[in-house]
DNA sequence: ATTTTTTGTAAAAATTTGTTAACAGACGCC
DNA sequence: GGCGTCTGTTAACAAATTTTTACAAAAAAT
C-alpha cells in the first residue's frame, strides 16, 4: 500500500541551503517545492495540499514566525522552522506558536529527515479528523466531508470540480485568482485544460448556491483578471 | 477541550531533575507519573492509557533509545527524549528509532512544555485513528474481527474485498486514493486487475452501507481521481 | 459610437463513473 | 471428489461529470 507522496513545502531565501534541502528531500520521493519568499509559499499553503511546512525564521519581509502563526490560525499543517541562531527565546517563541519543531542550522539533514517523517506520521492522521467546517452567506461548506448545506439545511450536490473550486475560493477570500491559478487547483490532467472551463464551473456554482449573475455576491467577476470570493466568512 | 487531562509519563533516574520536571508539568494539569527504571514506566504504559512519554536517554540497565524502540512498535504515544549530551549520532539514533522529540539538557522547561502541548495536539488525533473500533455514520466497524453493524445494532455482512476496501478507507479518511491504491490494498494478485473492480466494490457498499449513489456522505467519488472516504469518524 | 476584448450561457463532445449481468474460480458441504 | 453456493472480476451499456465549442452579452478600449 503506497500512498501518494507527501507534498513538503520549503521557504528559504538562502539557494543552495534551499535546493540542497530540497533535492535530498526529493530524493526520499517527497514532493518538494521551493520559496524564497513567504508570499510565494502562501500561494501554494492557499491550495490546502501541502503536509508540511519547512521555513527559515529569518527571511526578508515576512518571517518564519508569522508564517508559522498564520497557517496555524487556518490549519493542521506540520511546521518545522530552521534557524541560524541558538536562540533560546526564539525557539520558544516558534514553538509556543504551533511550530512542531525547530531546527538550527547547520542542521544534519539525516535528522532533519527523522524529523520530517516523524512529523509527518503524525499530521497524516490529524488531516482528515480534524473537521473545518464555514459558513458564508447562510451556507454550510465542511471541507473535509465535501458537503454544502442550505440556510435551510438541505444539502447542495457539489461535483468534484465545483467542490474543489468552491475550497480554492474559500480559503482564499478577497483575493482575485485568474484562471490560470484556478485551473491549476482543480484539473487532475496532464494536458493544459482550457481556462474557459473555469467559467463554466463558477457558473455552476452561482446557480447552486444562489448567486444571482447578474450582480454576484459570492463569486464576484474581476473584469480581465479573474474572480473573487466576496461572500463574509462567518 | 479534552475533559481528561493528559497522561504524561517520565522516566529519569536523577530524582532533582525528575520531581521539578513532575511538577511543572503538573502545574498545567497534566497527569504525570514518575518512574526511575524503564522497568516501572513500562508497567505503567502496559496500561495503554499513558498519551506522552519523556524519557532520559542514559538510564540505568534498559534506556531510553531501547524503550523508545519497544514502544513505537506497538503504539502510538508521543515520545520526547531527553539527554545530556549534544550528541548528533544519539539524536540522530533516537529520532530514527521514532521518538518525536530530543531536548538537551539542560532544557528550558518553558520550552519543553511547547513541545508537549503541540505533541498532545498531534498524538490526540492519531490515536482516534488507531483505534480498532471505529464509528461512523451510526456503523460499528471493529477492524480485528472484521465485523460490521448498523444503527440498529443488525450486523452487516462484508465480503474479504469490501472488508480490505472498507479498512483502507477508514484508515485514509479524507484522503483521496486512486484506484490501483484501492487495488493493490485489497488484491494479493501481481497480475493487473482491472480498476474497475473498485468501482464494483465501491458500489456494493455504498448498498450494504446505506450511502445513497446520487449523493454519497461516506464513499464519495472523485471524477478523474479516484474515492475518498468522507464520513465523520467519532 | 464603434471596435475589441472579455465574460455568460447553453449545448455538444469527450471522458469518467454507475449499474447490471454474466462468468470463472474459490470455498464449503456432503 | 462431486455438488452447489458465494465471491471477485470483467464486460457492456447507461448515466453523470468534465471539457470544449459556439455564440450572445457585457465590459473595456479606441
Amino acid at each position: 500500500m503506497s500512498p501518494r507522496p507527501a507534498h513538503i513545502v520549503i521557504v528559504e531565501d538562502e539557494p543552495v541551503t534551499r535546493s540542497a534541502l530540497a533535492s535530498y528531500l526529493e530524493s526520499f520521493g517527497y514532493r518538494v517545492s521551493e520559496c524564497d519568499t513567504a508570499e510565494k509559499a502562501e500561494k501554494i499553503l492557499s491550495q490546502g495540499t501541502a503536509d508540511l511546512l519547512i521555513a527559515d525564521i529569518n527571511l526578508q519581509g515576512k518571517d518564519g514566525l508569522e508564517i508559522t502563526r498564520e497557517q496555524r490560525a487556518r490549519s493542521e499543517i506540520g511546521i518545522i522552522l530552521l534557524s541560524g541562531r541558538t536562540d533560546d527565546v526564539d525557539r520558544i517563541v516558534g514553538l509556543e506558536l504551533g511550530a512542531d519543531d525547530y531546527v538550527c542550522k547547520p542542521f544534519n539533514r539525516r535528522e532533519l529527515l527523522a524529523r520530517v517523517k516523524n512529523l509527518l506520521r503524525r499530521t497524516a492522521a490529524m488531516r482528515a479528523l480534524t473537521r473545518r467546517v464555514l459558513h458564508f452567506n447562510g451556507f454550510t461548506f465542511d471541507v473535509g466531508s465535501r458537503q454544502v448545506t442550505n440556510a435551510a439545511g438541505e444539502p447542495i450536490v457539489l461535483t468534484r470540480a465545483e467542490y474543489e473550486l468552491l475550497r480554492v475560493f474559500v480559503f482564499n477570500p478577497g483575493t482575485v485568482m485568474d484562471r490560470d491559478r484556478l485551473i491549476a487547483a482543480i484539473t487532475h490532467r496532464q494536458d493544459g485544460t482550457s481556462t474557459r472551463t473555469i467559467d463554466v464551473l463558477v457558473q455552476r456554482l452561482r446557480a447552486k448556491l444562489d448567486d444571482d449573475p447578474k450582480a454576484p455576491r459570492i463569486f464576484t467577476t474581476s473584469h480581465g483578471e479573474g474572480y473573487v470570493f466576496t461572500a463574509l466568512l462567518d
